[in-house]
DNA sequence: CGCGGCTTTGATGTTCATCAAGTAAAGTGG
DNA sequence: CCACTTTACTTGATGAACATCAAAGCCGCG
């Protein structure tokens, strides 16, 4: 993860046929015929392989992204390396780029797949100026927006409510509902990356873990986690 | 503070003569003319009092809000009063609203004055509608949306990444530089407040602000600050 | 095979919250 | 307007929660 390499966009390896992309309830339900084609031609597709960095912050704000599908994360890298701080993880369907990319010219945060990872790309200007055409898509994304900040506002609200066994129930709570609707389930992250997300040590992470373990909440094999007492869980989540 | 009465909105003291709006340039910049009328029609404008709470999370959302004149928390409440959170300051200019009323139907945060304060209240059907109908309206939403909720979010990176003198001495560095543009102001928040905003205990900000009395680093008299060494706060704010 | 990063556990120390107690200030009712 | 109540502010003492440091095993990779 630490060494991972640049991907460039310079090629796309693949055109999106925009029939059958996924995401047309949400970028062509409000779209003409015309615009929906313009999009498609604008539009390339990219096989991201885990752990590969998709952005850097600081770098110009070209492209607008959106995830097809796979898992990424959002991050704040710091001088200091240990002082990195993952913001959120980003799931398909979320405009994670919604962040910086409307008014700023360097983006903030870098951005990197946590799984094989589809990522579809549109130029940023290109983006602006079919919102700048169309009312309602620009409705749409305000939406969209709002919905994204709100819950990154929401989940450091709740982390910074919370004690470190509180934040160890969320955040796996929140991999079994959220990201895979499942209570078995691999970890696509490390320990230190856990503890990026919601603000405490790798030591105490592992630690509370073991805990979990000991208690007979959680089983643990590596990264595959199992939740095995879910009522107990959601106990600590929300009293410590 | 705690006791605040509630704004009520239906009758409006003041119809605003948009032609003195001191937001026309980001409200209007990208409407016609109609649409101008049109705003000016629907809108009101109404004077809040120190301590006056504007909107409690929980209430549906009716009404978009912006700040025309004074100094707003945006916040959120708990079951348990002591866990309240201060999410941000804001300021004129600053759309406070776009934080949840484009994708829910309740206000999740609480809204109170701080010095009175002048509101700019806009139905949200009506906000909605128009940015339907005005696409580079729409793209302006985005941008201040983008910008508001980056700030918040960066706070929230700030903040977490420092230790208690770190953090008072971030907090007194936004008064002076954000809020007021000096460094001698009128501390418009409790100590209490000032912890609920920065995530500590208000004995811990007493302390801490005592401290950098006893450093010379600021004076204090009351709610009344002044920041004597500058760069001594901003080393404290940088390297804890 | 050996190096570097990830994981784990234990021991230690620091930072910070909590508790307690008192003063000052501000609001409330007679 | 004054007694009364409540809320804000302040300082000190104590203990708990958490970070840091240290050491060792593990795994993947060149």
């Amino acid at each position: 993860m630490e060494k991972a390499k640049k991907v460039e966009f310079q090629n796309p390896l693949i055109t999106c046929d925009c029939s059958d992309c996924v995401l047309r309830t949400l970028m062509f339900q409000y779209t003409s015929e015309e615009e929906a084609l313009a999009i498609c031609k604008s539009k390339i597709q990219k096989v991201v392989m885990k752990g590969e960095t998709i952005v850097s912050q600081g770098e110009p704000i070209k492209n607008f992204f959106y995830i097809k599908d796979g898992l990424v994360k959002l991050y704040r890298q710091f001088q200091n390396e240990k002082d990195t701080q993952i913001i959120c993880l980003a799931l398909p369907y979320d405009y994670v780029s919604l962040l910086t990319v409307f008014h700023d010219s360097e983006y903030r945060y870098s951005m990197a797949a946590l799984e094989d990872t589809t990522v579809c790309i549109l130029p940023i200007d290109f983006v602006k100026n079919i919102i700048r055409n169309n009312g309602p898509l620009g409705m749409g994304f305000l939406e969209k927006s709002s919905l994204s900040t709100d819950r990154i506002i929401n989940n450091y609200i709740t982390i910074n409510g919370r004690n470190l066994r509180g934040r160890i129930a969320f955040i796996l709570l929140d991999f079994a509902d959220r990201v895979y609707h499942r209570d078995f389930f691999e970890l696509p992250v490390s320990r230190k990356e856990v503890a990026q997300l919601i603000g405490m040590t790798t030591e105490n992470v592992i630690r509370i873990l073991s805990e979990f373990r000991q208690e007979k909440i959680i089983r643990i094999n590596g990264k595959e986690i199992e939740i095995l007492d879910k009522k107990r869980l959601n106990m600590i989540c929300e009293h410590g």
